[in-house]
DNA sequence: ATGTCCATGGCACATGGA
């Protein structure tokens, strides 16, 4: 069972580069994010047509997730993180496919900071942590795939030093990750490539792709009753550098059938 | 600070968000 997550950076403007990888990658799951797309604008059509049943939710303008499955429908489980009606952001989906919950989420960006961004990530991420905990005492697999805006450590950067006071970066972010991981979960591409320089991102600014100046903002975590079902992983860098390509590159996992 | 994309409103290109 092959799960993806992509940061698809405007689901319309780059269905075609979409289709694409879906027809070469043939991943049976995929949590993408920044839809930039309405609930309404959502190409559910032609992902049916490639043959992906699809569940999403839109927003205009920014933000959106959805999940994709080949040849099946997500059972759709929670939209939106628990903990503030408030909170109007889409950027949570979880659903079970083939006996396996995923979580699609695109935490915030939270630049500048200091400031009310930050602040916002950090109370998402609070929640997210909280509701996090609340799904490994479930007992269940799970998968928490998406775009966490947060590098975790100094080797998922080209240039730590010029990243420090980012809010993908500062102390406090990559503390929030660490609880994380204190919880229980796996980072599955850290864990096949422990010491790699490995990245999912590649800003469009100053050249960043040419410069191979990336970030490792994507991440799949997984709870301790898949770590024995990861057989690879890795990340599609190919297709970061194609025209007209979103600025994060396609990460994806491999679990063996129970 | 810079740089480059996306979507929006509205029909040219400025703006916000990343």
């Amino acid at each position: 069972m092959k799960i993806a997550t992509f940061n698809i950076n405007g689901v319309n403007g780059r269905l075609e580069a979409l289709l694409e990888w879906l027809e070469e990658a043939e991943p049976d799951v995929v949590c993408l994010q920044e839809l930039k797309a309405p609930q309404n604008k959502f190409p559910a059509a032609a992902l049916e047509k490639a043959g992906y049943g699809a569940i999403w939710q839109g927003q205009k303008s920014w933000n959106g997730v959805a999940m994709l499955a080949r040849n099946a429908d997500p059972v759709e489980t929670r939209r939106g993180l628990p903990g503030d009606p408030d909170d109007l952001h889409s950027r949570y989906l979880e659903a079970a496919v083939n006996g396996v919950l995923i979580a699609c989420l695109y935490a915030p960006n939270g630049n500048p900071a200091p400031g009310p961004k930050f602040e916002y990530k950090l109370a998402w991420y609070e929640r997210f942590l909280a509701h996090a905990e609340d799904l490994l005492a479930t007992g269940a697999p799970v998968v928490l795939a998406g775009d966490y805006n947060i590098m975790p450590t100094d080797l998922d950067v080209y240039s730590p030093e010029r990243w420090r006071d980012d809010a993908l970066f500062r102390p406090e972010v990559r503390k929030v990750f660490a609880r994380l991981m204190a919880q229980g979960w796996t980072d599955a591409l850290r864990k096949l490539h422990p010491e790699e320089r490995i990245y999912t991102f590649w800003d469009y600014f100053r050249n960043a792709w040419g410069r191979n100046a990336g970030l490792r903002l994507d991440h799949l975590l997984l709870s301790p009753n898949l770590v024995g079902r990861l057989q690879g992983g890795g990340i599609d860098r190919d297709v970061r550098g194609r025209d007209h390509a979103s600025d994060h590159a396609p990460t994806w996992i491999e679990l063996s059938d129970t």
